[in-house]
DNA sequence: TAGTGGTCTAGACCACTAG
DNA sequence: TAGTGGTCTAGACCACTAT
């Protein structure tokens, strides 16, 4: 507002002599984001369009082009603009979500010879093509939350699966099972292909009566190195989810450690209300 | 890294002739970044410490004050810290989340004469001061959403309670219940005070059984308005929760459409595994 | 009053994309 | 090669906080 400026929406406070009514007051750059955002919102400019370059938006706001970008940030930081570089800023097309139900746990799903992988059976089930890779398979301390899970001393040495999970060919969840190390011993739990119906089926085969799921989850945005791995847009938070799975008598047989993509995930939860 | 520049990360360069390693080579925004972050991370700099100023950072790091403010505002991007004008950049105190489990919903919360609203009864439970403020109370036509739920179609007039609740004096929550008008007709829920057992107590008085809930989520960052109204420091995330109850005859009562603020909430689901 | 973060201008160069 | 977003410097003034 300074320094020789000689932007229109400067000189007219001084022209004018008027104090700006409030929304004139507020700081440019959030005027701008807030106009772009009504006209998303409103579908005037409509999922996947590109938005008026930063030097367009500079010249039509009659300000800089710093003030123009700032502006972009914040609609990228509220997930509703993405920006790729060397092509300019377009409103978000909203992700494909993936709905997570009780019912992806159903037993008739992983038992039998044509059993399939909980991670893998939730995603077809809703035409979504699954793939998962084995970022990491064997012997390692237990973390805290496991342990506590568990029932045992931080540290002690547990049997880990780390997977990363691809839906339609986009990274969207990092999970990590966790089981002590008697429970996986001499199953394919150990193996890099668990074999049909996954981790439950092996765990139902060794003698575990699977009976209950505790399902914990917050909500965060992601570090800098979880961005970069599951491809987030900026402005997109993560789920942090602890899946626990307890038998008929009530001994927790694995921990699952998840960081969700938000925008590809929704949940859904439907249960008898309590006496 | 030109115009006459004299910072010493680009004279290493010039003056050693050598590539920089990857390290190096990345923005020097993302590498303050990273470097405030570790130390967070690793507990040199506990929550609630101020951070050095914008000015010792550029002086710190060689470098100009937009990058030092650049890079700092990535952290508050990522929920990691807080700025105070006037004051300073402090790492941000992890807020008191309130816990969301099913055993929120047991009836033995709500009936009888003591019984307490759902949402006062689950943050009192944990030792939460629970506010409420009724935003409106009136007839609206039905959202998209909602009129699905209830098989009507979108505008039909329902009755509807906006309220903002509060925990410990901060907003965390703004909740939109929805009824059918018929189903409200000269009950309390029409009126500002709900009585004792709040929503649930007066539904069951009017016959209806209550039997099920469905809660659906997803994850979002706020939009302006909403971050303001609920005090949401930069890089939080919100929850979109769509909960409906059913009555034992599966008729939809009650549709809430609720937006909670993402650091102060966790949820926890048990269930059995279904068949 | 001094210090700190917030907004803004002005302008350079780099990295990536498309024709 | 032209166009677009990304990074960065340099410096001014404003708004808020503490002393």
């Amino acid at each position: 507002m300074v320094n020789g400026s000689v932007y229109r929406h400067v000189l007219a406070d001084i022209v004018t002599g008027v104090t700006p009514d409030i929304t004139d007051a507020r700081p440019l750059q959030l005027r701008i984001a807030d106009e772009i955002r009504a006209q998303i919102e409103t579908g005037r400019l409509p999922p996947g369009i590109q938005l008026p370059t930063l030097d367009e938006l500079a010249e039509q706001y009659e300000c800089s082009l710093a003030a123009s970008r700032k502006a972009v940030d914040l609609l990228k930081q509220q997930g509703l603009v993405v920006s790729r570089q060397g092509r300019g800023n377009f409103v978000r097309q909203r992700a494909s979500a993936r709905r997570h139900g009780i019912e992806r746990y159903a037993k008739s799903r992983w038992r039998g010879d044509a059993g399939q992988a909980i991670l893998v059976a939730e995603g077809e089930s809703q035409g979504y093509a699954v793939d998962q890779i084995l970022r990491e398979l064997g012997e390692v301390p237990a973390p805290p939350v496991v342990a506590g899970k568990f029932g045992l001393t931080p540290g002690t040495p547990v049997w880990v699966r780390r997977r990363t999970t691809l839906i339609d060919g986009r990274p969207n969840q990092l999970a990590d099972s966790f089981y002590e190390l008697d429970v996986v011993a001499g199953t394919r739990i150990q193996r890099q292909d668990t074999g049909p119906g996954g981790g439950f089926a092996r765990l139902e085969e060794a003698g575990h009566v699977l009976a209950e799921i505790s399902e914990e989850w917050s909500v965060r945005m992601p570090t800098t190195p979880e961005g970069t791995t599951l491809g987030l847009p900026a402005g997109t938070p993560v789920i942090d989810l602890t899946r626990t799975t307890y038998t008929a008598t009530g001994r927790a047989v694995e921990v699952m450690l998840a960081v969700l993509a938000g925008d590809m995930t929704e949940f859904a939860y439907r249960f008898p209300i309590p006496e």
